[in-house]
DNA sequence: TGAATAGCGAAAATGATTTTCAATAACCCT
DNA sequence: AGGGTTATTGAAAATCATTTTCGCTATTCA
């Protein structure tokens, strides 16, 4: 399937990031880019909260404060780039956005936390006429379900 | 369509919060009436957090902590009597929970924080067969829907 | 009714996120 | 390329919803 051509994608050009920021007056700076360059080489499926990215830049040697990185995280979602996920618990998750025919939604296991993706287009047709019918505008849909993994319900007896 | 008879249906007998509590250990007191008796009494669609709630008790001239509206709620909602949400922004909100097949699902405007709800079998449907599929037994499914408010919009142009 | 203890309120603690503010660096304009 | 403007940064303090602690009270049940 096509990209949304209205979603910049990042994934080519390396130079993308600062078009896309200054577009909306913000400023390129290399923070940023390295957080973006995190959710770009993370596992697909995989979600980054605030803690992790402060993490793994230290692993690679970088410092960087968690004020830019909530910042960083917020300009981002506001671009469209990253999409941000109440996955469960007290904290927020981040992924890379995808273009909203594509969308995924999460099954988490409520004891382990494990996260596991899924798609399917009933959701985005029920989001969408149900959001016409009354008349909002959709900006888009989590569709989460809750449950217990196969090993913890083992483990569980 | 009937109740489920698994869940516990408060609303007719006034003595059925104590068995309940009871049932699993724990005691009946004043407090947690008073708590369920607002989620009652409240408005079909309302979801109620915990300010709330503490609001709502001393307007009608109830002392009682934070400490113990929270445990009333974990309490509550560990029985099967409350459903927490996820609406939006930083605090949890909860409402009276319902039979998993009646489960209903929610609309928001990420601008005024106004909420709809409504209800699609389809999402009941998609829950059950994916947590099937991957050997999840399904706990509960939150579908949210994120979009601006027909009054919102024309306030922002 | 009385012992055992779950639950209460008040206050302190927690923990994720946000804000403040002085120093720095990106961007725009010559 | 150099320089002024100002968005962004890092460190520390602040916020704020929620949780925990602890001494006291009230519920349960024999
Ligand atoms: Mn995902
Ligand atoms: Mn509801
Ligand atoms: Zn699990
Ligand atoms: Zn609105």
């Amino acid at each position: 399937m096509e990209n949304d051509p209205a979603l910049p994608s990042l994934n080519q050009e390396p130079e993308l990031l600062k078009t896309v920021l200054n577009k909306e007056g913000f400023r390129f700076t290399s923070q940023r880019q390295k957080i973006l360059d995190l959710f770009q080489s993370a596992a697909l499926g995989h979600h980054l909260n605030a803690e992790e990215i402060h993490q793994q830049l230290l692993d690679q040697g970088e410092k960087i404060s968690f004020s830019t990185i909530y910042r960083a995280l917020h300009v981002m979602v506001q671009l469209g780039l990253l999409q941000e996920l109440e996955l469960a618990e007290g904290r927020k998750y981040y992924e890379l956005n995808t273009p909203f025919m594509d969308q995924h939604h999460h099954l988490v296991c409520v004891h382990c936390g494990d996260v596991q993706e899924f798609e399917d287009a009933k959701m985005t047709q029920v989001g969408s006429s149900e959001s016409a019918a009354r008349g909002f505008s959709l900006l888009n849909c989590q569709f989460t379900v809750y449950g217990i993994c196969p090993s913890c319900q083992s483990l569980l007896g």
